[in-house]
RNA sequence: GGGCGAGUAGCUCAGUUGGUUAGAGCGCCUGCCUUACACGCAGGAUGUCGGGGGUUCGAGUCCCUCCUCGCCCACCA
């Protein structure tokens, strides 16, 4: 093949438009992602298995920034086990997101002017499924484009048949074990989707609101006497059924027994005496309204009081269960906010209302909707978390799974060791409903797993319960359910779990990744996975998360066709610290995304220097050069390849622990990817391209077998470098890679895609002495750049003696050395009676080594050298510049920086001979 | 109210166990269209590592304290 046909080949701009899809079409239709139970170790195969269940989004959801993140941290992990040889497996899938898809409908009915209730539930849930069928999973598609290796023949959906049935396996289970039950408490209800909520989907935020201090006449005094109450929801009053006081507040033990007199509704309500009030706050008198209050539900129990309910599901004023005619006739129907203002100017006027006062607190909003929340009482399943928190705890805390970044393991103990129970009913229509039944003649309860059509005690007609499961019973399931479960024997269940990564963002870790690890001990008796890894939050260069309502968004979508999808996802990863939140600016891409294409165009261009100068002929294999063959750059680059893997595999860590329990040494120290694509970024620009590729540039065409050398090991080289980059850029790495030239010795893949993972090779020759000699030939270029530069000398003129006698001298080596060595070391001396000789040095990667006194003493004497041949090379430099007057040229910089140096190196001087001066003293001379 | 994180160059951020002259990208300045690359090359400037105190031969790193921002948790009405 000719040289201008190779060009012809590989365009002089990289175009990712035109070469993305294609790549990724050829890696589906050749299977790259797909992963076979039978290879896996677990089912009599001959790899590990490396699972990652994706988050599933939302069904309706489109890809944004969020997404975007999230799946490219999983591609680059899932991409780099692959390489390395696992089976790996990346399951993809969607959540059918109960309240989310169903307030989409809704919305869409009410621009129709309809609500749900006019359709009726099943027309509604028809047209939501019409819906998700039309437009849902579209992000699955969009998930293409960043490059996702999902394995989509294994594509799930929490409300396909098969995850329903596993949804409704395990209720029953948990029934069966007494672990769901129907309970009658206060839960927190969210009046515009009309359902209840959990305790995780009811949201703290801080608010400023009003602390109302209101009287209530004492029954039976004459001159109005009163007690004060204080609340900052005025309206419930009407639902109170007590006034507690604390037991011991003398201020009130008289008054224990007593009545008063409940404004507005004119009831007589007792006083009574609680533990739970706190006499310190307002007054010390607190108004008990159990049926909208969670701790005065707890007292009505406790004193076996009435529970009057007087607010209708949608948050207006209504005389619901056991109220009477609390709410007085020009209440009804109003809503509960503009109810707290009528209330509160009618206590005026009655000049009830004793105090107002701004009172900051925090209020629970719908994590849905951001509608303020209302607790109400009323019936709802729950599942009982104690004995499903027990193990799950225990695992995080035993080191069986980890969490990424360590701080969140506390915050996930804490939330797990003060759990309550889980509200798992919503009264949607939207979701997996209830498998339960009801006999509508002698009323039994049938929980099933089919479906119930007569009540198999008496025969008579049943009707299931109304409402449907918490989307979240469903995604807890994720990890079994996509596998096969409730089939234990099921190949992909017995292949894939346990799985490995979890990766998402830490806003879900209690409602979903906490439940995941629940229902793994609680139906497979295993940790669903060993590592949950947390990333950051996509924000704006206010800080403010980026969101489609904020309009501060960035479309990955748009990245993708102006920059690539390498682009994105090198600048997603390079950009990002472990836990760390990722800034970037939507009015900019530009400045975000650049230096990631640019990055891809540089690979490009070295793409094209290796295809038009080694050309496509085979290149030998760099495992058979001989270290006599092999030049000083040769040698440090192969070094430097070697340094850079083993820098990539301590930045990405240990991929699994080693026997069920992570290693102390492993279990915070992996998936630091941003500083793995650093290690790759820096070796492929400033080693690679900077200054290997350069000394190549003479060697290869010319005659002979060091232009063979330079080939195979340039090739070598650059085959690498791809491999390490693929799982953050892999369309353009597999692009090139592609067109590498066949070593000759080829057992070469495919694909890049699973190609394997780099080893580290040995070096022909003294490795070490190799470096440190280029190391001091790249110093000699650089001083000679600097002098060049600050002398504006032209570049066709040489500056040879220089370079020479810089290059003869060592000095930097030998400093280099010297300082490292005892730089690194803490001295330990005279720590036991046989060491009184020997100083004892511990070096900072934890091994020891034994100076004996004299050489400790003679590092001092070694500082005086180097002072004489750092002077020398001040001479020798200051004689250049002298020369280069005298030619003419002027210095540009005349630089004090030979002067700062001398100045820091004495320091550094002192310092040693302190640390000498210290050992001699101890050791007695 | 409790807990956690962050504050490092103009901007966005790295900096594992204290140790050679604190790094990267972008931006900025100077010179280069040197036959892979101007989405580039070479050289350069910029940091009291939030303030203060302490431990140490040595602190961005450890301890104490204060300030600013952010996050998580929370049944004080």
């Amino acid at each position: 093949m000719s040289t201008t046909q190779e060009l012809h080949e590989l365009p002089a701009q990289y175009d990712p438009g035109q070469t993305e899809r294609a790549v990724y079409e050829r890696w589906v239709a050749a299977g790259v992602f797909s992963a076979d139970e039978t290879r896996s170790k677990r089912n009599g195969g001959d790899r590990d298995p490396f699972v990652i269940i994706m988050p599933p989004p939302n069904v309706t959801s489109v890809l944004h920034m969020g997404h975007g993140l999230n799946n490219t941290v999983q591609d680059v992990i899932v991409r780099w086990r692959r390489m390395a040889g696992d089976e790996a497996l990346w399951v993809p899938g969607t959540d059918h997101a109960g309240i989310a898809t169903q307030n989409i409908i809704e919305k869409q009915l009410a621009a129709e002017g309809k609500t749900r209730f006019d359709l009726g539930r099943e027309a509604f849930v028809e047209r939501t499924i019409g819906f998700v069928r039309q437009t849902g999973g579209q992000i699955l598609q969009q998930l293409r484009a960043i490059g996702a290796s999902c394995d989509w023949n294994r594509t799930a959906y929490t409300l396909s048949p098969e995850l329903s049935i596993a949804v409704r396996e395990a209720f029953v289970q948990l029934h069966e074990r007494g672990l769901i039950y129907r309970g009658h408490r206060v839960i927190h209800w969210c009046s515009r989707c009309l359902t209840s909520l959990s305790d995780e989907e009811a949201e703290h935020s801080e608010e400023m609101g009003t602390l109302y201090h209101i009287a209530y006449p004492i029954a039976g005094t004459k001159d109005k006497e009163s007690l004060v109450v204080a609340t900052t929801r005025a309206e419930t009053m009407l639902g109170d059924v007590a006034l507690a006081v604390h037991p011991d507040d003398e201020r009130y033990t008289d008054l224990i027994g007593k009545s008063v007199l409940l404004p507005i509704a004119n009831i007589e309500i007792p006083v009574i005496a609680d533990d739970y009030v706190d006499p310190a706050f307002g007054t010390g008198v607190v108004k008990i309204t159990p049926a909208h209050d969670p701790n005065d539900f707890e007292v009505g129990l406790r004193h076996k009081l009435p529970m009057p309910v007087i607010m209708a599901p949608d948050g207006t004023m209504a005389n619901g269960v056991d109220a009477g005619s609390r709410v007085p006739p020009e209440l009804l129907g109003v809503d509960r906010f503009e109810a707290r203002e009528r209330i509160v100017r009618t206590l005026e006027k009655s000049r009830q209302l004793k105090k107002v006062e701004p009172h900051q607190h925090a209020v629970r909003h719908c994590y849905r909707c951001d509608t303020v929340v209302e607790p109400r009482l009323s019936d709802q399943w729950f599942v009982k978390t104690e004995p499903l928190a027990r193990p799950a705890l225990q695992a995080v805390r035993d080191g069986t799974i980890r969490v990424l970044p360590k701080r969140w393991e506390a915050a996930y103990i804490h939330w797990m060791e003060n759990l309550r129970d889980w509200n798992i009913s919503r009264q949607l229509w939207w979701g997996h409903r209830i498998p339960v039944w009801y006999c509508e003649k002698c009323n039994r309860q049938i929980v099933s797993r089919t479906d119930v059509t007569a009540c198999d005690k008496c025969g008579g007609s049943v009707r299931q319960d109304e409402d449907v499961l918490d989307t979240w019973f469903s995604s807890w399931l994720f990890p079994i359910s996509t596998l096969g479960w409730p089939d234990k024997s099921a190949a992909p269940l017995v292949a894939f779990y346990p799985t490995d990564d979890l990766v998402t963002a830490p806003e879900i870790l209690y409602l979903w990744v906490s439940r995941m690890i629940m229902a793994g001990y609680a139906f497979m008796d295993a940790a669903p996975f060993h590592t949950v890894y947390l990333h950051g939050t996509v924000r704006d260069t206010n800080h403010v998360k980026m969101s489609k309502s904020l309009g501060n968004g960035i479309d990955p979508l748009d990245v993708v066709a102006s920059y690539g999808a390498d682009a994105l996802r090198y600048t997603v990863i390079a950009g990002m610290g472990m836990g760390a939140d990722l800034v970037l600016d939507p009015k900019d891409l530009e400045r975000s995304f650049a230096p990631g294409r640019n990055f891809a165009t540089k690979m490009w261009n070295m793409g094209r220097f290796l295809l038009t100068n080694v050309g496509s002929a085979p290149v030998g294999s760099v495992d058979e050069l001989r270290d006599t063959e092999l030049t000083l750059a040769d040698q440090w680059i192969l070094g430097r390849l070697n340094a850079t893997i083993s820098e990539c595999d301590a930045a990405l860590g240990t991929a699994r622990p080693a026997d069920g329990n992570w290693a102390p040494e492993d279990r915070y120290s992996g998936l630091r990817l941003s500083e793995f694509a650093e290690a790759a970024r820096r070796f492929v620009w400033n080693d690679v391209a900077d200054w290997y590729l350069e000394t190549t540039k003479g060697r290869i065409g010319t005659d002979g077998a060091d232009s063979e050398v330079a080939r195979a090991v340039l090739t070598h080289v650059f085959d690498y470098a791809l491999r390490l980059l693929h799982p953050i850029m892999p369309f353009i790495t597999e692009t090139l890679w592609q067109r590498l030239p066949s070593p000759l010795a080829a057992d070469r893949s495919e694909f890049l895609a699973i190609a394997p993972w780099p080893l580290p090779h040995p070096v022909a020759g003294n490795e070490t002495d190799a470096m440190a000699r280029f190391d001091l030939a790249r110093e000699a270029v650089s001083a000679v750049r600097q002098i060049r530069s600050d002398y504006a000398i032209p570049p066709g003129k040489l500056i040879e003696a220089f370079v020479q006698s810089r290059a003869n001298g060592g000095l930097f080596t030998d400093q280099a050395r010297l300082i490292g060595q005892l730089g690194r070391a803490t001295l330990k001396v005279g720590a036991s009676p046989t060491d009184a000789a020997a100083a004892h040095a511990v070096l900072t990667d934890g091994s020891e080594v034994i100076v004996p006194l004299a050489g400790v003493v003679d590092l001092a004497k070694e500082c005086g050298k180097l002072r004489g041949e750092l002077e020398q090379l001040e001479a020798q430099l200051e004689s250049l510049s002298k020369r280069l007057r005298n030619e003419g040229f002027t210095s540009r910089a005349p630089a004090a920086v030979v002067d700062s140096e001398r100045k820091k190196e004495e320091e550094w001087t002192k310092r040693r001979e302190l640390i000498a001066a210290k050992v001699i003293a101890l050791c007695g001379g």
